[in-house]
DNA sequence: TACGAAACGCTAACCGTTAGTGTTACTCTC
DNA sequence: GAGAGTAACACTAACGGTTAGCGTTTCGTA
């Protein structure tokens, strides 16, 4: 994967780069509002349709890290070791997720994410994408025919939980109450019973604490 | 509220009804992206400024509901009965909203937001907003000097429930198993305790069941 | 009656985004 | 190595939501 595959690949990776880290250190300097993407285009010396081809929407150059939170999100579920529960899983993965976004470099990126509505509205609707496929990673971890509203559920709350950490003044204390109240609300959930007896080998939540 | 205090704020009114009802009208009639700001302007024999001086976006258009659902759900804590615990009081206006929107003459209307990006996203940003009044009045409920996570994370949980109940095959249903959950997370929270001891007349939760 | 303000209109633009249409540069195959 | 196919990129022009600037009407009120 940091083998380079061939110089084509090699060359469009750079320019999506380039894009990337232009539109960034602009964003940064001027505010996000203030920079329109003809200059972020003009800055990074590529047409704005070639920007609309590596990126969906201005908001998209912000949000680079979209990809990697769903998958460090679904892999949590997927990848974790045999006996491990669900939730403490989940926690360890949104913990992550939280450190690696309140850290003092990160500060300046989400102050500006912040103070825009656009960029706070685009980070909204991305963690509702993201809970769909936590919510079909777990339906698929319990064996489930089909993603019910328990899954949904849980894994609303669970990339709400990152959202409510990460703004609160003291996000490591925030992450333990929230999660204290997710555990709750997963011991309450319904969908268990099916899953230990449904076929397969279902990993069904086991004793926690 | 019903009385007309001046033919000003009459004819404002009925200004801003003309436009809204004719755009719920076009847009149900040929879809919301087939339809343009100017087409609804034109339609409503308005400028396309006078328009947005109503409304602050094209999807307010159709969020007419907007501060409705704030208002329920603040009432819904507020104005409860003295002794109702606030779980219940919250699942009750959930419930109605939920049941409003899942009616069958709110069908065609939620069906063109549920086939629309840009609607979809103005919801979900709208529930945030929600939830964030809902967490404010959930702490003066409580009688905390300001609003924690605990609150913004109740918060959060209810105005999701709404979201998920309306989207499930089976609302009612769906409702019970999310506030089964919601419940159980409540009484895992540890906001309670301060609540119980704090001065003035904090309605803490009582037994519920 | 005259004045201030609110509601409304018009024009012209800005900005994000896309369609249409080439042009260049790489990869693959023979 | 020549040629074909294709992916990346550029350019133009436009569309649709939104706003600023500025003038006009209409209402409430002193």
């Amino acid at each position: 994967m940091t083998e380079p595959p061939g110089r084509r690949e090699r060359k469009k990776a750079a320019t999506r780069q380039k894009i990337a880290d232009t539109a960034l250190q602009l964003f940064l300097e001027r505010g996000y509002d203030a920079v329109g993407i003809r200059d972020v285009a003009a800055a990074a010396d590529v047409a704005v349709t070639t920007l609309f081809a590596h990126f969906p929407s201005k908001e998209a150059l912000v949000f680079d890290l979209d990809a990697d939170f769903e998958r460090q999100l679904t892999h949590a579920v997927t990848d974790r070791p045999p006996h491990e529960p669900l939730v403490p899983a989940l926690r360890g993965a949104i913990g992550a997720m939280v450190r690696h976004c309140t850290a003092e470099s990160a500060a300046p990126l989400w102050r500006m994410i912040d103070d825009s509505p656009a960029l706070r509205d685009f980070e909204v609707s991305m963690r509702m994408r993201h809970a769909e496929s936590l919510a079909t990673a777990i339906a698929a971890d319990l064996a489930l025919p089909h993603v019910t509203t328990a899954c949904r559920t849980i894994a609303r709350f669970v990339v709400e939980a990152f959202s409510l950490a990460r703004e609160s003044p003291d996000p490591e204390n925030a992450l333990d109450e929230i999660f204290r109240m997710i555990e709750a609300a997963w011991e309450a959930c319904p969908t268990e019973p099916r899953a230990r007896v449904s076929p397969g080998a279902p990993r069904g939540r086991d004793a926690s604490g």
